[in-house]
RNA sequence: GGUCCCAUCGUCUAGCGGCCCAGGACGCUGGCCUCUCACGCCGGAAACACGGGUUCGAAACCCGUUGGGACCA
């Protein structure tokens, strides 16, 4: 074992840092000033798990990979270099000193944590990503590591770039900052091959050259005979392998004894191995498969725990064994349980919206959401109410449940009125806009009035669940004119109470001060030279400054919009406006 | 069909053998506050899926049953 001096990250010049949008720029061009002597650089791959490590120089590693030493680059990445083969990152680079890179290998650098959300960008980023991302998250800073982006875009029919970028927006938006990546599967295509052949040339793994179509015959004929479906290595040891077909890969799969996952949520699960398919790593068309690029992923990036869907699981057995074919130390494995919906199948378009993004159009905060789904198969003893600084603190996999848990829109509804109620008035103003826009109140590019916009807020903060019921409720201190419904007016409107509004408005006329203190003496003045009730004038005066029959406190909603607005509101009501 | 996971109020959950004829929260509901609506406050109804064990003692541990869910390139 090397002993590791304290290691100091190196210094990278911001000037070098325009460099970073050129993917796979080759070493020499601008990192040479910084390792001016690349190939004989050596680098020490660190795997603590295993208690070892190894020391190349890049052409025992080209060597390893079997690729030209020209396919290798440094390239910089969020002030992180990283050892690229082709256009495929192939580690982080952590620490520099002077005279050797250190690479995260397998397990880690220094035991540190190393997690990472993998979604495949294959339509938005739906709630059950999100609760997933968001308990790697919280696990990652909760253990001082990283939380790193993977995008498994292996799928080419069905990834796109939108979907990308749908992921990325909506991370942003909660804040799910990660701290390397975004990789991307498709730029790593090289080294699955590469680990493919290793797998071949070492006899872990063999060439099969059924067809898609013969093996799902073969398996509805086996489910028709009430067999279990199982591929029957017909393709192992072929003495003579038809020409005229390309092969697919398929991974031996040991046949003996039980392999246990001991699972951070689940506990411990075992598996027969018997009952192991030997799974496709690559299809006839040269595509790997996705539980051979997880592994390679996850080992090659060093990720410490697989903090995963629990729909994973039963992957798990057969993702351990490629671990071990390939010579890799186990990560720990943790399977969250799915979110349901309220008729208990898995959460999907059809109980309403799933889209994170969705939720921000509704008028959601993102600190609400990221409190409601933490809180979702997560606890802490009778909390409900955390900030992510909490939640970073108090979050531990044990604490996490494994049953699974259906989404409940009545009680994000209530965090969400709870983070508007408590929310610091200047943010909440910056969120309303766009809001106050949608319904046609403001212009986009219009300059507010911020102090009076406050005030608005503050008014109708504690009644308002959601961005979207607070822009609504406050059309009338937005709009010119207001419409009365003709029910409400019949229902309050009425001859005594519109004279009572005349004399009432001409009461308030006479207010020099129109705040909200003397606007309540004048009312309650008039109230008791008229022998009132005070809702017998302030039902009335709230319809006819407001159009509605609820509002914010009447002496309040007054002084917001200012006399003149409210004696022409008035006036017009009365008949003489 | 096979394999695996799961099971406390309608929902999210606390509970890791005696503190539990089960606690909190959302929702529902009665009341208080009150210029309306909210907020807030006080109260209420509401659950250990079932059956066997283990134990002096079980919501908790074990085994079945039932029900739900996931995976099977």
């Amino acid at each position: 074992m090397v002993q590791l001096l304290e290691p100091a990250r190196h210094k990278l010049q911001p000037s070098c840092q325009s460099a970073e949008n050129q993917q796979g720029t080759p070493y020499n061009s601008y990192l040479s000033s910084f390792f001016p002597s690349f190939f004989n650089y050596l680098f020490l791959f660190i795997c603590p798990r295993q208690a070892n490590c190894y020391i190349y120089d890049i052409k025992s590693l080209a060597h390893i990979y079997q690729l030209p030493i020209s396919m290798f680059f440094l390239t910089l990445n969020d002030d992180i270099l990283h050892l690229k083969v082709g256009g495929a990152s192939l580690y982080p680079l952590h620490f520099v000193n002077k005279d050797v890179i250190i690479f995260n290998c397998s397990g880690g650098i220094m035991n540190e944590v190393r997690v990472r959300f993998a979604p495949s960008p294959t339509g938005y980023l739906h709630i059950g990503g999100v609760r997933t991302a968001l308990f790697n998250w919280f696990f990652a800073k909760h253990n001082k590591g990283k939380f790193i982006l993977r995008i498994e875009d292996t799928d080419q029919e069905r990834s796109t770039e939108k979907s990308i970028d749908a992921i990325i927006e909506g991370m942003t938006w909660l804040g799910l900052v990660w701290d390397e990546g975004p990789y991307r599967q498709t730029d790593r295509i090289e080294i699955y091959r590469r680990y493919v052949e290793q797998l071949l040339s070492e006899k872990k793994a063999y060439h099969c050259y059924c067809t898609p179509e013969e093996l799902e015959e073969r398996r509805k004929r086996a489910l028709a005979a009430g067999q279990i479906p199982k591929y029957d290595r017909r393709c192992l040891g072929l003495a003579t392998p038809p020409k005229d077909r390309r092969p697919a890969v398929r991974f031996k799969s040991p046949q003996e004894g039980t392999t246990v996952v001991d699972d951070l949520v689940k506990g411990k699960v075992a598996f027969e191995n018997s009952n192991l398919d030997d799974l496709i790593i690559m299809r006839s068309d040269g595509s790997p498969t996705y539980n051979f690029c997880v592994v390679i992923d996850d080992a090659t990036m060093g990720i410490t725990h697989v903090i995963r869907g629990d729909d994973h699981l039963n992957n798990t057995p057969k993702q351990i064994h490629l671990y071990h074919a390939l010579g890799y130390s186990l990560p720990e494995f943790g399977h969250l349980s799915m979110i349901l919906g309220p008729d208990k199948a898995r959460l999907s378009k059809r109980h309403g919206a799933t889209s994170i993004m969705a939720y921000k159009e509704m008028g959601y905060l993102p600190e609400a959401m990221v409190n409601y789904l933490a809180r979702l198969g997560w606890s802490y003893k009778d909390q409900e109410i955390f900030s992510r600084e909490e939640i970073i603190e108090k979050f531990t996999l044990e604490s996490v449940g494994s049953s699974a848990a259906i989404f409940n829109p009545d009680k994000l509804l209530w965090i969400n009125s709870q983070y508007i109620h408590n929310a610091d008035p200047k943010r909440l103003s910056q969120l309303l806009k766009p809001f106050l826009v949608m319904e046609g109140l403001i212009k986009e590019d219009e300059k507010t009035d911020e102090e009076r916009l406050g005030r608005i807020i503050n008014a109708l903060k504690q009644r308002s669940r959601t961005l979207v019921e607070m822009a609504s409720s406050a059309a009338y201190f937005f709009k010119e004119d207001i419409e009365i419904d003709k029910k409400d007016a019949d229902n309050v409107l009425n001859e005594g109470s519109l004279q009572l509004l005349e004399r009432l408005s001409i009461r308030l006329e006479g207010l020099s001060d129109f705040n909200q203190t003397a606007i309540e003496e004048a009312f309650k003045g008039f109230v008791e030279k008229e022998g009132l009730k005070l809702s017998q004038i302030a039902q009335p005066a709230r319809l006819a400054i407001t159009g509605k029959t609820v509002s914010p406190g009447i002496y309040e909603v007054m002084e917001i919009l200012g006399k003149e607005r409210t004696l022409k509101r008035l006036k017009k009501v009365v008949g003489k406006g």
